[in-house]
RNA sequence: AGCCCCAUGGUGUAAUGGUAGCACAGCUGGUUUUGAUCCAGUCAGUCCAAGUUCAAAUCUUGGUGGGGCUGCCA
């Protein structure tokens, strides 16, 4: 065994060195580091925004610093009051506090103004009345520089008085913006003079109507930073072309200026993909909107809110975050891990049921010879294989069963360790049955088997040995529900919503890689009767969704759509199945 | 094509000029009243080329491959 060391991901290091020369201010001071996620509330949170989330929470609590959540709501016509409330709600959930109120952009407006006069005063920014063609065709391309506008050498007064009266209102959409002057000729497209201020009049979610101009993102980001004090403003990798403006932005401001406004630290990180899903805004409205799915959170989404009610824990998005790491990488990580680590830790803290998915019905021929036919045997079974904290219940064994219709076939195979005519099997914690009959519909489905039961095998126990001091052995284990008093329920399973490992890389289209049996509905699944009710030994889950593991299928949660006739249960993964592998 | 970024087993990630390690997946075996879990073992890697150096995954140069950038979105 060698010691495990803790490694430390690039920005930790960066994070350390800069402590260490005292970057921020006293060298040493660990507690000004201050991070921060700032989304724009115009839509869901999804999993690679939790890894975000995850990485700046954990590096200001690791320091002892802050972590502040903004929202980004700089653009009046795609934002909503209601995205904000989803938002906090899955911040909320993952576990990641911040620090203080909930901070707006638009709470900034009036102090990114005034630093935007600052600019013009300095013949650093101007106004622009060409139309939105002319500007677009005068930025050049990615080979040719940019031309510079007629209007960038206008006198400071006049962008003055015109970016005055764009924020009263006196002009319609487009007519006017607000340019930072720059270089028409950089190779960074981002530095051919971007615009600043754009005319929008629209109502606002939080300002109302108080603003016909709103700040681009390049020119608002590094502002709102550094109002907040933000040290180390973390983004993805798309926006490293972006930092040199972030700096001459802050630069800009602080030029000639007596007191200089706090410049942070801009650093990117691969964002999070993941194999058989898309993490584009765009195609997840588009699944919702054309009724692909039945919503934002439908367990098949990888919006937050979809890993929270397929069953997810927010500890196993947090697990994951740590798993895949930090770096400039542009990895995918395959869905396979994601499986791993909600299986990881619902092994660990799900307390065990038995549920029949697709019941098939089994009696027991043996079981009344005495003319008790109707007798019920209470069976005690542990909760939890491995923590004997999760105590035991008792479960109701009869003569009338049922099991899992694929746990029995007609004609099996040798390594099919289950029941088949003449075969010996036990039932979990009840008897062992032995199988000498079953009959079927004109369709061939097989609609009853019938079992006689060894009395000796009480709590699925071995016999005791024969004669010559041999035990009988089964291979097999099945799951089972007393029929009259297992509950019916809904089962919904869920596959990959994509059939393909990075959806509409072949075609363009996304959906052409729908895979058709993403959802299954299971009518006549039967449950066990103590999940009637909440028991003793079911944790208290952070976030009150009831989970369970159904002995040999899977992790289950009970989904919000369950009413007191009938439970619904949606199935967060499938146990590892050795099983059908090798089928 | 101009600029920027990236490259270590199948996947993800360490090694910060000095023994290429860890996790997951795979495979083999053991335990097991879940074909689960758990345990043990095992397979497998520095994109290519040149240079610097006693020593290169690490530094330099060139190549190759991948990603990003031409919204009045963020």
């Amino acid at each position: 065994m060698t010691e495990a060391v803790e490694t430390r991901h690039f920005i930790q290091q960066m994070i350390d060195a800069d402590i260490e020369r005292g970057q921020w201010g006293q060298p040493g001071d660990r507690s000004v580091i201050t991070t921060r996620f700032p989304p724009e509330p115009n839509g869901f949170l999804h999993i690679g925004h939790a890894k975000s989330i995850l990485l700046n929470h954990g590096i200001a609590k690791e320091y002892g610093g802050r972590f502040i959540l903004r929202f980004d709501d700089t653009n009046p016509v795609k934002e909503e009051q209601t995205f904000v409330d989803s938002i906090k709600h899955d911040v909320e959930w993952l576990g990641a506090d911040w620090d203080g109120e909930v901070r707006f952009a638009s709470d900034y407006f009036e102090q990114m103004y005034d630093w935007a006069v600052e600019l013009i005063r300095k013949g650093l920014a101007y106004v622009d009345e060409q139309p939105v063609e002319d500007i677009r065709a005068q930025r050049g391309n990615l080979k040719e520089p940019g031309k510079e506008s007629p209007y960038r050498d206008r006198p400071v007064e006049e962008s003055l008085d015109l970016f005055e009266r764009m924020k009263n209102g006196e002009f319609g959409n487009g007519e006017k913006v607000l340019r930072a002057r720059i270089d028409m000729g950089s190779p960074n497209m981002n530095l051919r003079d971007p615009l600043m201020y754009r005319i929008v009049n629209a109502t606002h979610h939080r300002t109302g109507d108080a603003w016909h101009i709103y700040p681009m993102y390049d020119w608002a980001h590094g502002l709102e930073d550094s109002i907040e004090g933000v040290t180390n403003s973390l983004c993805t990798l798309e926006f490293e072309d972006h930092r040199p403006l972030y700096d001459w932005f802050i630069e800009a401001i602080n030029k000639d200026r007596d007191e200089k406004i706090h410049h942070p630290r801009q650093t990117e990180f691969s964002r999070l993909a993941i194999s058989y899903t898309n993490m584009s805004k765009r195609y997840m409205k588009q699944l919702v909107d054309e009724g692909h799915v039945s919503g934002w959170d439908d367990p098949r989404m990888i919006t937050i809110a979809g890993f929270r009610r397929r069953g997810y824990t927010a500890r196993s998005l947090r697990m994951l975050a740590t798993d895949v790491g930090v770096t400039k990488f542009n990895a995918l990580v395959d869905m396979g891990r994601v499986e791993n680590m909600i299986r990881e830790d619902l092994n660990e803290r799900a307390p065990r049921r038995m549920g029949v998915l697709d019941p098939v019905k089994l009696t027991i021929t043996n079981w009344g010879e005495h003319g008790d036919d109707d007798r019920v045997e209470m069976m005690p079974v542990a909760n939890h294989p491995k923590d004997e904290s999760f105590g035991t219940r008792e479960i109701p064994f009869g003569k009338d069963l049922y099991i899992e219709r694929e746990d029995f076939m007609e004609d099996p195979p040798k390594k099919f360790f289950r029941l088949g005519p003449g075969r010996e099997v036990r039932l979990r914690a009840g008897y062992w049955v032995t199988c000498t009959d079953y009959t079927k519909d004109a369709d061939g489905k097989v609609t009853e088997i019938f079992c006689t039961y060894d009395p000796q095998t009480r709590g699925g126990n071995n016999p005791p040995p024969d004669a010559e001091g041999k035990v009988r052995k089964v291979k097999g284990t099945l799951h089972w529900v007393h029929g009259p008093s297992a509950i019916r329920a809904e089962v919904r399973q869920f596959d990959r919503l994509y059939m393909a490992e990075r959806p509409g890389k072949k075609t363009g289209n996304h959906l052409d890689d729908l895979n058709p049996d993403s959802l299954e509905v299971l009518d006549g699944a039967l449950v066990e009767p103590s999940l009637a009710s909440r028991g003793p030994d079911e944790p208290e889950w952070e976030d009150g969704i009831r989970r369970f593991q159904f002995e040999r299928q899977g992790y289950f949660c009970l989904d919000p759509d369950s009413t007191s006739e009938k439970p619904i249960f949606n199935r967060t993964v499938t146990l590892k199945d050795s099983w059908a592998k090798q089928q």
